[in-house]
DNA sequence: TCATTTGAGTGAACGCCGTTAACTATCGCA
DNA sequence: TGCGATAGTTAACGGCGTTCACTCAAATGA
């Protein structure tokens, strides 16, 4: 591990300050405004200077995707560290910071968790690979889960159910995390895509023609949602 | 009343010519395929001549997905009519009706469920009108749900919770489908975020790192939005 | 019937865009 | 000191949305 060169130092440098810019436009203008002539003038530089760093404009917004996977995963971290030991609590902590982040950053939200671009697709492709972005994040929230099932297990639907419906398609969850209780999957899976579902109809402003300050309904629904998990024996099923 | 004209049946005929094309290009090509100089070529055209029907390729794509807001709710309606006079059995059926569409048409899907472009901001800003495309939709589920209400009410978080949590934000909803038991507009949101979150999660491809066949957990979930709605009293929770 | 107005479509042009190719200058190293 | 690798340039190609001036046929009205 020996020192980077003068070379290598103003390489990282420019190479961030490309994706810096990417993510300006990206922020600023959306999607379509992320250009290669656009980040080059911004830098005072020229177009085709970027590919020396990137072989192509979808790869670079690749390297940006992967970026804001690895921040929101930080991210995530952050707020379950900071959330206790209690397993339900870095849930529920981790649920508001997912949300937070995509409400604060809904052009990179789009991005990583929109519609995938045809040229993209070869970056969410690789499902198999288990350093795939996707199934890092998923990672952070199936820990803390397997770990309350292992103190006390939630309620779920019969295992004979489960194992009948879903059972042989967990493949990929498998080859990237290994063997997990299939409640815990079942469960894991029905809360990830309840969570996106909310994060993702009010980011993509789907609930606008219902509802004014989608937070509410968000915090409801953690409610039902901790409940569930019998992290709180409140009636109301209010949150912590 | 009168007859349309010749010239009128030829503007229609273009106009929906170039709708057609336009749906293609995204069928095949993704959102970026759409391109007034391609639309224009399949047609034996060129380009200037379509702004003769639309002010921009941006009301062009409105327009289309317009279109594709009332194909998708005729299709609900027409499983809806086919699935009998028990609401939950409609409900189960529309639920089905919109993940088969969805998936049957992931890039129509996309356009009008994913990131709003910046520029077609305007087709989902007004979001008052109750003749939105969403508030329409929405209104399919909405029905339904009411008439289960009043024949046997479902079980629900407390009606003062509902009330302190979401009585005030619920404005928009109000405007488009008049005042509607609290406890209904909270399950109808959360089942439709929860709806939302599964096929879009499909649609989107976020789950292929985790699961093949999102169907089976579809149809899990199904059958424990349909256990809560009380329509089936199935211990394992089963849809019908 | 004939002149006129309207509407649909064309071609050229402008400024964007991604990408490639040929070229230049500078940095780091032997 | 010289040389190869590296980072940048300019010019060009084709494609894009959009505008403008123009043509030509169809509808209209006296």
């Amino acid at each position: 591990m020996t020192a980077p060169t003068r070379r290598e130092r103003l390489r990282t440098a420019t190479l961030a300050e490309i994706k810096a810019g990417a993510r300006r436009l990206l922020v600023t203008g959306g999607i379509d405004a992320v250009s290669l002539r656009a980040i080059a003038r911004d830098m005072g530089m020229t177009a085709p200077a970027i590919y020396r760093y990137f072989p192509s404009l979808e790869a670079l917004v690749a390297a940006l995707a992967a970026d804001l996977f690895d921040e929101l995963r930080l991210g995530l971290e952050a707020a379950r560290d900071a959330a206790g030991g209690e397993p339900v609590d870095q849930l529920l902590a981790m649920c508001r910071a997912f949300r937070a982040w995509s409400v604060a950053h809904p052009a990179e939200f789009g991005l990583i968790f929109g519609a995938p671009t045809p040229g993209l697709a070869t970056f969410v492709d690789d499902c198999v690979d288990p350093d795939h972005p996707g199934a890092r994040l998923g990672a952070v929230f199936l820990a803390p889960m397997i770990d309350l099932w292992h103190r006390s297990p939630f309620p779920t639907p019969p295992v004979e159910l489960i194992r009948e419906r879903l059972g042989d398609r967990l493949e990929p969850l498998r080859l990237s995390h290994g063997d997990i209780p299939i409640e815990v999957t079942y469960t894991f899976l029905a809360g990830w895509t309840r969570l996106y579902g909310l994060i993702a109809a009010e980011v993509f402003q789907q609930l606008t023609w219902a509802v004014t300050e989608p937070e509410a309904l968000f915090e409801l629904e953690l409610g039902a949602l901790a409940g569930q998990l019998g992290g709180v024996d409140r009636p109301d099923g209010t949150a912590r």
